[in-house]
RNA sequence: UUCCGAGUAGUCUAGCUUGGUAGGAUAGCAGGUUGUGGCCCUGCUGGCCCGGAUUCAAAUUCCGGCUCGGAACCCA
């Protein structure tokens, strides 16, 4: 029996290097105001069609249930929260902070970085136009990846502005603005002769469009403003966040609808993975699933690129270094068991020993599993009323009354 | 969906060109050491992705499939 494609075991470790992450996406954004939510695996197809289209079938798990409803696995959550929003919206106090963890899956081809099941962080503020919501939101994607013992030397947010993009298209009157967004899309993985000639053909004022691309942001604003382009709500972003983490980069547009103004997407420093977060201001979703007009802005995180990046800089923690284990040296395990809770009681996690292994591979046995604390009991020290205390990392020992300051 | 490459114990790997007993490392288990780990020694367990074809004989050649990796497309 193989695993269906594009999914993973998780063994303990695998798993505990998952919680790892949802730890840190949990507690950073309860710490930042937000709220978590969650939504059903299984919903109508109609939820994801609605906004993408039939053709995003060929993209979903969907399949009929026993009353021949089309249903789908869920690709993505944030359809779920515009339902949501949809019909508990209005009673709800805005702006709304919230977030999620879903598992989700997409009927792709896997490929490094990208699997048909996964996890993805997602942080949404609903309700709220200022671009004050959009740099919480991109506080917030700084602050969880410098969580994760990145530094601004590792990665870079990349950020833009749709809005911009449109009035550079009507400027340089460029004649297939379709086509324009594929080529700033791809713009990274081309070559950069292939991009100046795809650019020649969509306008006759390639030159000065082209001139745009080299220039550093301050300079960049400038130009842009020069020509009228009103850079204001971006330039607010830098001027809070400062440019640590963050690059004006005008060929971020992320995909074709759905994003209404600024987008931004993160990317470890050496682009050899990809897209690590990405997101963007969405302000008329909800709108167009039958709701209220409300403004959007988010971000979605996946587990598998961020996964590889921490493994590759071997930033994952090693998981059991503050947990202990109980080895017992004949039959005491009534009196273990009472040690064991009187730790539990204590705050140590405690791993009590059940088999009839000698105090030797008891030993082993912890240390393969990353322990770093083993307590030690046996007929002679019940007699003395101590446990033994041993750190495995320096070797010491210490005796200590069972009774008292375990 | 298209193109390329690869699949050998839990993991990594030799063998494939030239068909003929699948070998090693590591992990696991037991012991050396019946109350003190990491090193060392001994033993044990465990494998050719699946199916078909060719052949006296296939890990090895051929065909199909599956999975993995890379790329294209796409990436909400």
């Amino acid at each position: 029996m193989q695993r269906y494609i594009g999914t993973r075991d998780f063994l303990p470790n695998e798993w505990k290097a998952m919680n790892y992450l949802f730890s840190v996406w949990r507690d950073l954004s309860i710490e930042n105001g937000f709220e978590e939510y969650e939504a059903p695996i299984i919903e109508d197809v109609k939820l994801f069609t609605a906004k993408s289209g039939e053709d995003i079938k060929n993209q979903l798990f969907w399949f009929k249930d026993k009353g021949d409803r089309d249903v789908c696995l869920r690709a993505e959550i944030t359809p779920q929260l515009a339902r949501y929003l949809v019909s508990y919206g209005k009673g709800l106090k805005k702006p709304l902070k919230w977030f999620s963890i879903p598992r989700l899956f997409r009927y792709e081809k896997p490929q490094k970085g990208r699997l048909r099941e996964f996890f993805q962080f997602n942080a949404d503020i609903i309700g709220e136009e200022s671009v004050y919501a959009t740099i919480e939101i991109i506080d917030l994607a700084i602050k969880i990846i410098k969580s994760f013992k990145l530094t601004g030397k590792d990665f870079k947010i990349r950020v833009n502005s749709r809005k911009i993009i449109d009035s550079i298209i009507r400027i340089f009157k460029i004649n297939d603005p379709l086509k324009f967004y594929l080529l700033l899309d791809k713009k990274l993985k081309i070559d950069s002769k292939v991009f100046l000639k795809e650019l020649m053909a969509l306008t006759q004022d390639y030159k000065s469009l082209m001139k745009l691309f080299d220039l550093k942001r301050n300079d960049l604003f400038k130009e842009l403003k020069n020509k009228g382009i009103n850079v204001e709500r971006l330039k607010k972003i830098f001027d809070v966040l400062g440019n640590e983490c963050l690059e004006f980069d005008l060929s971020i547009v992320r995909g074709l609808d759905y994003y209404t103004d600024i987008v931004f997407e993160a990317f470890d420093s050496g682009n050899e993975f990809r897209a690590m977060l990405g997101g963007g201001e969405y302000n008329n979703l909800v709108k167009d699933l039958g709701g209220e007009d409300l403004p959007a802005v988010g971000f979605g995180m996946g587990d598998a690129v961020l996964l590889e990046l921490l493994s590759q800089k071997k930033l994952l923690p090693e998981f059991n270094k503050n947990s202990a284990f109980l080895a017992t040296i004949g039959d005491c395990y009534k009196e273990a068991l009472k040690i064991k809770n009187f730790l539990i009681e204590k705050g140590v996690s405690i791993d009590l020993n059940v088999s009839s292994k000698n105090l030797s591979k008891q030993i082993q046995y912890a240390e393969s599993k990353g322990i770093s604390t083993v307590y030690i009991v046996g007929e002679k020290e019940l007699k003395k009323g101590i446990v033994i205390k041993k750190d495995l990392i320096t070797g010491k020992e210490k005796k200590i009354k069972s009774n008292q300051g375990i």
